[in-house]
DNA sequence: CGAATATTTTAGCGACTGATAAAATTTCTT
DNA sequence: AAGAAATTTTATCAGTCGCTAAAATATTCG
C-alpha cells in the first residue's frame, strides 16, 4: 500500500503519527527548502508543486509521497516560519531595563529580516491575502506570546520605566518598520539602489535612535 | 476585424492609440474594479481572468477584447495604482513649517491605507514578489517624486529645522508604519480584534507623536 | 434607412494544474 | 538471504489556465 501511508506522513491528524524515517525527514527538508523558495515568491495559489518538484529534483508524485498535497506542504512551511518568527519576540525579557529591552527586540527582528528575507516574504504574502489557510493554526501559537508581551510592556509604562501611546501600536510599528527591509527589498532596490550595501546597518542607525528617544521618559 | 482593435486596446504601444468609446470605458471601469478586488486578493499568478471576468459579470473572451491579455490587464491595475500612491508624497510641500509638513504626509499616507487598503494590497503584493511585472514602467513616475522630496527633506536637515538621521529610512519607515494597517490588517485583526473599530485612530495618535517627537530639534 | 464599425457570444485550442493508481524498485528487519 | 515495508517511477486523470477564431449581434454614422 501506498495511499495510507502518504496520508499519515503529510497530514498531523493521523491516529498513529509514526515517527519520520531517516529517508523521510531528508527528503521532507529538501522539498521544504524548494517550498520556500517558491511559495515566498509566488504565493500559495500562484506557485505549483511541479515547480517545486522540480526544483527539489525529484518528480511530483514523489513529492506527493511525502506530503499529502500541496496545502499540507504550505501548511508546514507556515507552521515552523512562524515559530522563527515569533522567537525574538518571546526573549523580550521582564528582567532588563525597559527601553534597551525593545531597542535590542527592534535589533533581532530587522536581524531576522535580514538573515531570513524569504520567510519573511512567506508570511507577508499569507498576511496579505487575508490568511487564507489555517487561520488558527497559524495565529494560535503568537497569540499567547504577543499578550503577554503586550501585558509586560503596559506594566513598564504603568511604572513610568517608558513612555508609550499604546503597547499594540508600539509592536505592530516595530514589525512593520523591520519588516519592511525584507518584504519591500525590490522596491528599495529600485528608489535607492546605492544605499543597499549597508541597508541594514543605516536601517539599524536610524531605529534603534527613533525607538529609543521615542520610549525614554522625559525628566521634568 | 476583432484582433488589431482589441490589440489597440490593450496596449499602449500602439500606433494610433485612437480615443476610446463610451462603451470602452464604461467596460474597461467595471473590469477594473473587478480586477482590483480579485488581483489584490490573490496576487497576478495566482489570479485568473476568467474570475476577474465571472465577477466583472461577463464572459472571458468579453474581457480580453477590452485588455489584450492578462498582464494588460494587470499592468493597466498596478499604474493608475501606483499614481494614486504617489500623490500623498507630491503634496509635501517646501513652503510650509517642515515637522508639520512631515506630519501632514503621515496623516495622508495613513488615510490612504484606510481608504483604499486593497490598492495597498495590490502593490504591496506586486513588490513582495520582486516586481515581476513591468520594473520600469510601475516606479518610472514614483522615482523622480521620490529624488525630488529626499532633497527637500535634506535640505532642511541642513538648515537644522527638523532632525533627521537618514531622509531615505525616514520614509521608508513612513511608507512601513501606514500601509501595515492594511497590508497587514489580517494579522492585526486576529491579534487585537478588540482594536479594530478605532485602529486608524489610534494609530494616527500613536505615529504622530511618534514622528513629531523624533523630527523636531531638541533646543540646547 | 443601410453600410461600416464596434461589441459580444459561441466554440474550442494546447498547456498546465493538483492529484491518483499501480507497478517497479530500494531499504529495512529478521 | 528472504520477506516485509518503504520509497520511487511510470502512466494517466479530470479540471482549469490563458487565449483565439469566427460567427452573431449591437451600435454608430452617412
Amino acid at each position: 500500500m501506498v495511499s495510507p501511508q502518504a496520508a499519515e506522513l503529510g497530514g498531523d491528524a493521523g491516529r498513529e503519527p509514526k515517527e519520520p524515517t531517516r529517508i523521510q525527514r531528508a527528503r521532507r527538508e529538501e522539498i521544504l527548502a524548494a517550498a520556500l523558495e517558491v511559495f515566498s515568491k509566488h504565493g500559495f495559489r500562484g506557485a505549483s508543486i511541479n515547480r517545486i518538484a522540480e526544483m527539489a529534483g525529484m518528480s511530483t508524485p514523489r513529492l506527493l509521497y511525502h506530503f499529502k498535497d500541496k496545502e499540507a506542504l504550505y501548511r508546514s512551511l507556515l507552521k515552523s516560519t512562524l515559530l522563527l518568527w515569533r522567537s525574538p519576540l518571546q526573549e523580550l525579557s521582564a528582567s532588563g531595563e525597559p527601553v534597551e529591552e525593545i531597542c535590542a527586540y527592534v535589533r533581532r527582528k530587522l536581524s531576522m529580516s535580514q538573515r531570513f528575507p524569504k520567510q519573511s516574504r512567506l508570511f507577508a504574502g499569507e498576511i496579505l491575502m487575508g490568511v487564507p489557510n489555517a487561520r488558527e493554526e497559524v495565529f494560535e501559537p503568537l497569540r499567547d506570546t504577543f499578550e503577554d508581551k503586550i501585558a509586560l510592556i503596559t506594566s513598564w509604562s504603568r511604572k513610568g520605566h517608558i513612555t508609550v501611546q499604546d503597547p499594540h501600536h508600539l509592536i505592530y510599528s516595530i514589525w512593520a518598520t523591520t519588516q519592511h527591509y525584507a518584504d519591500f527589498e525590490a522596491q528599495i532596490a529600485e528608489l535607492s539602489p546605492a544605499k543597499m550595501a549597508t541597508l541594514y546597518q543605516d536601517a539599524e542607525a536610524f531605529l534603534i535612535p527613533m525607538y529609543r528617544r521615542m520610549l525614554t521618559p522625559s525628566r521634568t
